[in-house]
DNA sequence: CGAGATATTGCAACCCCTTGCAAAAACTTA
DNA sequence: TAAGTTTTTGCAAGGGGTTGCAATATCTCG
């Protein structure tokens, strides 16, 4: 019996078998399922019922061995922490399987190097990949396009304020200037000496949003606290604040907040609270992202929304430019972040 | 110039560049990355030292057409509204990675069938699915299996009660045995009128969890309310308690409240409050799942923790299993589900 | 109806890797 | 050293598709 049983799985329908059933070859049956080829209506119609009756679905792998196209786009991510990410992961996986793309997940564990990720990646040829994270190294996604792998880069890190063309496709929003909103919204709520709370210092977005922060806060106090917190967590918020509360007991902490990071903030008034101080009458927060949990009742944060649905589909829409084009030049597209009023804030 | 330099992306090197680079055949070359395969030291030495060199990485798709196993496996989810989920994924990503299984992730959109998803998995020959959902219909995990794909259910329902073996293998928490807990927990700390809040109430998390609930509170009082949030969300929640709000409104309002999941427990209590009802003096409630948010300050959620971590690596273990040997019997692995006391109860 | 143009089709080679088989090489052992 | 074992190795045939090319079929139109 050399009827071909596919070892481990159920019994594989190929085109082969579909050829046979509707009396073509399998050039034939291949063209049927490439849009665009040349294929007769009447034959067309024959292959397809076969195909059907069969149950026949064109194996996309062994299409990739010829074709260079595996439809398959890496997801690289690291903080599976952050509620944010998880809207950013449906919008995401939604909109690559709205185009036809098949996302792959790669979760990097703190010591994966970027070689390692890079090997996951290669090895199920990837089309290409999306850097879904303001955490990741900036070596990481260049290693990445050294090696000739299309990558993009959403919710990143333009070094703002140069106006050169930047090394990789991104999407985001402006950080210094969400910074800058921060701050001028603050002053304008009536807190003298406003503070910053990052994610860890050596992310683009936490130094970019101090860079815009800073700069507009010196246009009314002489000097800026800043703090960092290791991980863009409730925790690391929450530890961060109570750090900061310490440092400048003798001198009284700062009135007002700027959390680079909803969850971040969040932690933040945990820790404010149980100082025994009162958001908003005693400190001001306000956050960055409008998660969805900044709305709920018992945390209302007020905080600067970034446009993560725009952000996304710009981002697909460079992905999907770039495997199409592989030299499209890299474009920062820029979006524009809103502020959202709730409750963590004096009335201005 | 013949040099093959692959379409699309970079160019490629293949088994036959370092074939030809270490002075062996191909085959040699395959042996060296397989395991156990036979190939002389001197030999695997002069290989890996061209294929590094070359920098050549296999090419497992191609490597599938043989072999018959592609190391992917299909996340298939369809809630990406629930902050739990988010752990989830990431030890689902992580624990399947670690096991050098790559993850494939499906989204299904609100209509999407169970036809197309299955054709998402097989046009990619992933290994098997695992379906992380409370809310995908039994129909699909059968129609995957039928359809010769191992899959998993996890966070899944366990039709419990009955001895029966479950017709897929699946790993969570007994649901009957945690809404039974939740009933007891509120009744031990004095509540006299008891309610349900469940998800929406086709799915066998909402069900089963009310069952057990139900029986327990049948013992101290004579009915027990019970209303289905049309998703699990927080919003969900929120509309479904002031809707029960409005209801009971001539008999009051029962006085603790289980919720069938932390989301829409966090919904429900903002309902309250902006009833006039404070959480704990006038009204208790008592979630499901001890997500993160759960424990942030401003929530302090009593709930009923389930064992993400060991369910998911259950989880992972049976599609390992099903993979090796298709015809493991289904079993369902049940957990504790254990309670976490905060301040969403009054003192017992 | 016949010539020329256009649309369909099949052949065969190839994509990258795995694997059964038999030949070649390297060890043992007497 | 010869014969018998055990390892290594290469050949060649796939696995499921795609695609350039040439052959065949179908249309146009005069």
């Amino acid at each position: 019996m050399a009827i071909k049983w596919r070892s481990g799985t159920n019994m594989a329908v190929t085109l082969r078998d579909v050829a046979r059933e509707a009396g073509v070859s399998a050039s034939a049956v291949s063209r049927a399922f490439t849009p665009g080829a040349s294929v007769a209506p009447a034959t067309l119609a024959r292959i397809m019922a076969a195909s059907d009756s069969l149950g026949y679905l064109p194996n996309r792998l062994a299409a990739s061995l010829t074709t260079g196209r595996t439809r398959l786009v890496g997801i690289v991510a690291d903080d599976f922490g952050n509620p944010f990410f998880l809207r950013v992961f449906d919008l995401m996986t939604k909109g690559l399987q709205a185009r036809g793309l098949r996302p792959l997940l790669v979760n990097l564990q703190p010591g994966t190097t970027a070689a390692q990720a890079l090997g996951m990646l290669r090895e199920y040829a990837v089309d290409a990949a999306v850097l879904v994270s303001g955490t990741l190294p900036a070596g990481f996604a260049r290693s990445f396009r050294d090696a000739g792998l299309p990558v993009t880069h959403c919710f990143a890190q333009a070094a703002t304020g140069t106006k050169a063309a930047p090394d990789l496709p991104q999407s985001g929003i402006d950080d210094a200037a969400a910074g800058q909103l921060a701050a001028a919204t603050l002053i304008r709520h009536g807190y003298r000496c406003i503070g910053y709370l990052g994610g860890p210092a050596q992310t683009l977005p936490a130094q970019n949003r101090f860079a815009g922060f800073q700069a507009e806060a010196l246009r009314y106090q002489s000097q800026v606290h800043a703090a960092y917190a290791d991980a863009w967590s409730f925790a690391a918020g929450r530890a961060t604040m109570q750090a900061m509360l310490q440092a400048t007991f003798q001198d009284g902490p700062c009135d007002a907040y700027f959390c680079a990071d909803d969850v971040l903030a969040i932690g933040a008034m945990s820790a404010l609270r149980d100082a025994g101080l009162r958001v908003p009458q005693d400190v001001g927060v306000i956050g960055l992202n409008d998660m969805e949990m900044a709305g709920w009742a018992g945390i209302n944060l007020t905080t600067i929304a970034q446009p993560v649905a725009q952000i996304v589909a710009s981002c697909i829409d460079q992905t999907v430019a770039l495997i199409e084009h592989p030299q499209t030049p890299a474009e920062a597209r820029i979006f524009p972040a809103g502020l959202v009023l709730r409750g963590t804030l004096r009335p201005a």
